[in-house]
DNA sequence: ACATTCTAGTTAGAGGGCTTGCCTACAAAG
DNA sequence: CTTTGTAGGCAAGCCCTCTAACTAGAATGT
């Protein structure tokens, strides 16, 4: 079903095009006689490739001449991207803004870091953060991760019924289009966190169980993150497991119970679970078991990856329910920045390579 | 990402054959000129192409001549597919066994159709009914619908822990390898019912609740069915709901407690249920409810779609949770079969045009 | 009866992309 | 100073698609 376009000349010199500059990001510097060994295609083909992505502006001669200890032979002009824009990556945090540029070799070319109190700071605090870390050069669109669930279409943060709302209300595409040129592309921490584990294990169809002061899960099916139709999928607060006396009860309410929320807000308090003794602890671990069964008959994950400030700690007491599932701990450091910068990255190199089809 | 391929011109070549192939699916009986309009090409183009598909025995000259009323004009030829072969499809339901042949086109060509009183028989049967659909035709892949889980890898039908096996033990691959030169495709009916919503509604985002003998249910996801990693993603009999004294309870065991299983089986006994009063029913709408619950936090469907013998007439009783999702009765007529058939006749229209490249 | 009109299909040529093969430029090694 | 080996350019050939013009042939109209 690939390639429903019309056939035409355009199309190939498009897709020779494509090989070069996907191959430029693999590995800058190489002069067009790399390029045609790198890409399969024949020097002349790449000599007129180059020729046109330069006079795009998408490649540059570097100016380096080769002869750099690689033996005899004339020199040859090495091309590298030229200065092509960057990717704009963005964490917002109940402890902070992060923001990081990424440029198309995958390398993150500034930071910026900004600690929080209070999550009404995070309106304040992400434009200078973005404005940090972006230091005038072209951005070419925005990946945001936040702790909150995010509505698919509109990229706005929501706030469900009863479940902790750790940034707040905030339109973080609004906020960001002063910034750049391009879309801004938002979601849920749990998604880049899985994300972020599915690049890092390359399994195909997994839970990620994300267990700190908000209760989340991301499901990967198919080697993708599937968001659902609002991208609330996963948001996993109000789901019926077992209660402290065998009731059936939402998720959430199992820590309501249990004395383990903080005061005065919905969010969980991580301090106090892991202090707590061995029978709430089991108490604990049979409510997360029905979630996991949950996750294990819906969705059939070949592993449930269990993340967040005290999941990994409780590991050994999760069972999976009537079907044996393996449970593993996250093993991603930073996960949720990881996986919003590695999309980031992705989407950067696919926006590059539309450019360079006009 | 699309066309991850060499740049060349048998390419091109390709795509133009794919688009006459194609248009003569979507319309058969064709004129070069005709079908010139349809693909965009030019007429060159199609007639080299319609010449190549020709040779390849792909396509063939009807040896009908146009001029049928359609005003003056030099007569033209008609082309339509050659006899290209057929898909098989089946379904395997514990009251019988269907074999259908769907051509190019989509339409069903032979059909056959033999009722079983017991599982046991689906082995000797199913051979039987293949054979006559078949009759001699070339089949070029099979899809099969068994109402029992279905491992992804294998094909094979598996049992799980306390389910209704309601078809029983059965390599569905193996027993219809002899009658076609391609792949079987095997999957529970469940999951071809709600393809066979999905293309009906259109609808990229929604789950599908099967409640009849078994219970069941089908994620769809950004447009696609998802199986989870061994092919069991909604297979929800052990999901954990309210029970009848609102104790925590695997979905399944709720009909135990109340009396609604078959005797010495593990299947539901619809006729019962159906005939239970309003006390029995609002049990079984709140366990309904947990389950509605679980598939709304997990996988934000846009609309929960109720099907199954039973399903539908306890439509107004079942609620989804906090968060307020449609429910809605299944629509599809046959949709196990309706499901396949679709399914089956998209492989088979990409496996002519895969044909086309050699 | 014969010219007109209109459509199906073919032919000719241009444009352009990719490849192979060969050539030039040029630096390091001997 | 010659040899060797690499970077890059040039020319020819192949082949795919397109446009434009042309041929074939039947219905219409006078």
């Amino acid at each position: 079903m690939c390639c429903v376009t019309k056939p035409s000349q355009e199309l190939l010199r498009s897709i020779s095009d494509e090989h070069v500059l996907r191959s430029l990001m693999a590995s800058r510097r190489q002069t067009r006689a790399e390029l045609a060994v790198t890409t399969g295609l024949s020097k002349p083909t790449v000599g007129e490739s180059v020729r046109r992505l330069v006079e795009l502006g998408l490649v540059a001669d570097t100016g380096e001449r080769t002869q750099g200890g690689r033996g005899r032979g004339r020199v040859g002009s090495f091309y590298s991207l030229a200065d092509v824009g960057v990717a704009l990556v963005v964490m917002i945090a109940p402890g902070g803004v992060t923001a990081e540029c990424v440029d198309a070799y995958g390398d993150v070319v500034s930071r910026s870091h900004h600690p929080i109190a209070d999550p009404a700071e995070v309106a304040g605090v992400l434009p200078v953060a973005a404005v940090e870390a972006v230091a005038g050069r072209q951005v070419r669109l925005a990946v945001v991760s936040a702790a909150d669930p995010v509505d698919r279409h509109t990229g706005r943060l929501v706030q469900l019924p009863d479940s902790p709302f750790l940034v707040g209300a905030l339109d973080p595409v609004e906020v960001l289009r002063p910034f750049l040129g391009g879309p801004v592309i938002v979601d849920n921490d749990v998604n880049w966190a899985a994300q972020a584990e599915h690049v890092a294990s390359g399994v195909a169809d997994f839970a990620y169980l994300y267990l700190g002061e908000g209760l989340g899960c991301a499901l990967v099916s198919d080697g993708e993150v599937r968001r659902g139709h609002s991208g609330l999928a996963g948001e996993i607060a109000h789901l019926i497991t077992i209660g402290p006396s065998g009731v059936a009860t939402p998720f959430i309410e199992v820590f309501g119970e249990l004395g383990l929320r903080q005061t005065g807000s919905t969010a969980i308090d991580v301090a106090r679970l892991l202090a707590a003794d061995d029978e709430v602890l089991s108490v604990v671990a049979r409510a997360i078991g029905g979630v996991v069964t949950a996750l294990v008959t819906l969705a059939d994950p070949a592993v449930v990856v269990v993340g967040g400030p005290w999941g990994p700690a409780l590991l050994d007491l999760i069972t999976t329910g009537p079907r044996a599932v393996a449970v593993a701990a996250a093993s991603v450091r930073e996960p949720s920045l990881t996986g919003a910068r590695a999309d980031a990255l992705s989407r950067l190199r696919t926006a590059l390579v539309e450019a360079s089809r006009g």
